[in-house]
DNA sequence: TGTCGCAGTGTGAACGTTCACATGGACCCT
DNA sequence: AGGGTCCATGTGAACGTTCACACTGCGACA
């Protein structure tokens, strides 16, 4: 900055104020600056202005498995969106969430000078670990926070399992039965509770649920169980990875889907649309969300407070898995 | 710092000294800044480290779609990697991969002050970008990258391409069919490759293979031309997303896989295993790319230099979808 | 017994910015 | 003509570290 102060015979402090766009520059000296910048290829030191600014133009993402279909394409719309701003993101994977574990990479993220942090946590165990944070930092929460103690982005999962039971039960289907997702997991929650709660508004009798760990491998375990079950005609699955197992073990037990059972998974993952038969969903619009929640997240960097709540409706896409009930 | 200095009676010297485990301190002085530091709960500004360092310890990722899984399983060894080495991790996703956006990246993260920056760019445009880079900052290319100008880190695709050719021609089948990836991506090409040499070694008659995009849609519809070769009997398709299309198609088409036609996917993505027919594919380890990739970068931020070229051998998985030649 | 070396500590400058304030001139109003 | 205002610019300190060097005392060695 010095070089080109002295390049274009001003001071360094207005090079500072070029590089600002300060009005208080008179065109020409503006324009002298800037060749001086080109031609010294002069590129501004982020690290000195974030030490006395005390901004970095850093926003710092905690989360879980970003494998995850949801949760890497959450991220993919956070950085986006990020990046639309200005903003540079630093990246943190947890290996196991828990309290200390989301504490401590929060801490370490502020302490890299972030100006924020959004954390994906969608287990309990994370969201509880939210609640324990100073509150003199800006943290949005994305898919499932606490109460409303932390600013939170979340898709609407009770609805979306309640359109999915719905759709089961307008084909004429008695009830319908459900494979959940892991218990820490506060969206298999969720789901449960759509669930059921829309079973009982209908008066259909609520079959116990089976407990799946998200992976196609549960799904398929869980699917001996439910074959057995001579009643059940439909099931709705809380994610599409166990539906894709579901489906291959009643393909294996000589079961047609959806003339024996009808399916509706969870995510609307790429593949689903080609599974055998193409699985009728609950899509999720996880780049929104991250959008979403990173605007929330720059609002509070930017200085507004108080708790928000952003909440995103997924859609229920029909495909070949569903079918009416046969009388 | 200065009150932690001030707390502890010495200089702030001597607490940077406590900071970085400087031998030269006496015992009981270090006790009692360590105590004054835990009294004021002391964080060291990384950001004034960085300024005066030159040094961040942050590591720079640019990517392209992370949503893909294999994308976001080398991003995720990457991180586990970089924390285990006390690195932070910037991230930037491309939205669209060619040389000016990646260079554009690299210098973005660079100017945010990152010690080093892996390029996870897989496809022929971005890699070379990666030439027209200054040699004077640390990158690694991670799946592809120029011929030797930047160290690499890679899967063999030639070899996993070879390994799932040579399994069909093992079974008994007279050629082997190809569903490739799009012409840009480098391992596309390389699958390509693989093929094409060992059925020429074979002494198999080498079919003009088909275009995909990865989707499973496309595997879908290049499904449609290859049912109408009568002759086909094994295919070898460039990734799992695709051979999933195809398997539906077969489906619908009434012809049973592996009976009438033995398929080989690529990547082992976890939902393989339950397809139906489980699929036989080629394993990459993502996480271990990604791992060793980071290790590179980190040799060249501590000063190593000289061209690396780190390979990482792919694994048949053999699985259901595929037998031998009816004769 | 003088001096060399080293352990333990302190001092001030530097890193590259921005911030708060000071300066000087042009213009306008009374 | 004098004073206020605003524009354009400059000056020095501050941000929180580390670095290079200087200093003090103590033991060892010749």
């Amino acid at each position: 900055m010095e070089d080109v102060a002295e390049l274009s015979g001003v001071s360094h402090q207005t090079v500072s104020r070029v590089l600002h766009d300060s009005p208080h520059v008179r065109p020409d000296t503006r324009e002298r600056v800037l060749a001086a910048m080109r031609q010294l290829d002069y590129r501004p030191n982020t690290v000195a202005q974030a030490l006395v600014t005390g901004r970095s133009k850093t926003l710092g993402v905690v989360s879980y498995d970003t494998t995850l279909y949801g949760p890497a394409s959450t991220l993919l719309g956070i950085e986006h969106a990020a990046h639309d701003a200005g903003y540079v993101l630093s990246m943190t994977s947890l290996r196991s969430l828990n309290r200390p574990t989301v504490i401590a990479a929060v801490q370490r993220l502020r302490d890299q000078g972030v100006d924020g942090v959004v954390v994906i946590a969608p287990l309990r165990a994370g969201v509880d670990a939210l609640r324990h944070l100073r509150a003199d930092f800006p943290v949005v929460a994305v898919e499932a926070g606490p109460d409303d103690s932390i600013p939170v982005a979340t898709v609407d999962q009770v609805a979306g399992a309640a359109a999915a039971t719905r759709h089961l039960l307008d084909l004429g289907h008695k009830t319908v039965w459900h494979v959940a997702g892991p218990a820490e997991w506060k969206e298999a929650e969720e789901r449960i509770e759509g669930w059921r709660t829309t079973l009982k508004a209908a008066g259909a009798p609520v079959p116990p649920f089976l407990r799946g760990d998200w992976t196609a491998r549960s799904g398929y375990e869980l699917g001996r169980t439910l074959v057995q079950e001579a009643e059940a005609t439909a099931v709705f699955v809380a994610n599409d990875q166990m539906a894709l197992g579901l489906l291959r073990l009643l393909h294996e037990s000589g079961k047609a889907v959806p003339r024996d059972l009808s399916i509706v998974g969870f995510d609307d993952i790429p593949e689903a649309a080609y599974f055998v038969p193409p699985l009728t969903t609950v899509r999720q619009d996880f780049g929104e969300l991250g959008r979403r929640c990173l605007h929330i997240l720059l609002a509070r960097v930017e200085g507004a407070s108080g708790a928000t709540r952003v909440v995103v409706a997924p859609e229920l896409v029909v495909r070949a898995s569903t079918a009416a009930a046969r009388r």
